[in-house]
DNA sequence: ATGGGTGCAAAGTGTTTGCAAGTAT
DNA sequence: ATACTTGCAAACACTTTGCACCCAT
């Protein structure tokens, strides 16, 4: 069986996760990355964004254009801004009954739902006058 | 201004979405229109998608992997087999006043929310055993 | 020393786009 | 006649992968 090896790289991939609150995009991983090691690929990255993620230490969230990353453990929900793509944290709980209740309505096994709101952040809003 | 013609393609790719009740992917509405018609090209097929999507005609469901189409226009929420990419309609009612309470908190111009449930289809979690 | 990990570049996907020709209005 | 649409192919953006070398264990 396969087992994980600490790498520096590895190791700066997750600090650059953490280090952000705004849910960086793989590419944006990698240029923090690369501004610490400047042989850093791309290919690692994505490897290593995606290992973390099946293990659990980060989450990924599907948006448009590209997928965003968070160093954050619960289940929650995500703002969306149209305009300019941003992130953020929705201030909604997550209720688990949810899933349990969907379970049984449709039959699939539900491991988890997430909630994308779409609008206009504050800033957006502003710059359409 | 710009004003919308009526063409052949465009119909096709109308009918073929409306003739789907799983949710076809871009790919599959080429796919089921190039069987009637054997010139239209992907290019159109995604100019029309999209083009219909924006007029409200039909939505637009963003999934891994490739975005899911769908003739119904009302706003609400899908179920997503994690396994085999299966889409389907999830039996839970659109709140509207969770968007307006999200305006309220953070600010934000909400247009709509959408709630994806992420599990495994009843035939999945047979083919599992 | 082993075999997981890396860097590099090439290949993959899904989608968009420039352009000349075609066609609905 | 006008200008919206199409087909085609090339271009795109994001992500994955094959391979030889490297290094954590």
């Amino acid at each position: 069986m396969k087992q994980r090896r600490n790498t520096k790289q590895r190791q700066l991939v997750l600090d650059a996760v953490k280090a952000h609150n705004d849910h960086p995009s793989a590419d944006q991983v990698y240029l923090d990355v690369r501004a610490i090691d400047n042989k850093i690929s791309r290919g690692t990255v994505y490897r290593n964004l995606n290992l973390l993620t099946q293990s659990g230490e980060i989450c990924q969230i599907k948006v448009p254009d590209a997928d965003r990353f968070e160093y954050r453990l619960d289940f929650h929900h995500h703002l969306l801004c149209t305009k300019c793509g941003a992130v953020c944290d929705a201030p909604l709980s997550y209720h688990t009954e949810l899933d349990q209740e969907m379970a049984k309505k449709t039959g699939y096994s539900i491991k988890r739902h997430q909630t994308v709101f779409e609008g206009l952040c504050p800033n957006c809003q502003h710059s359409l006058k």
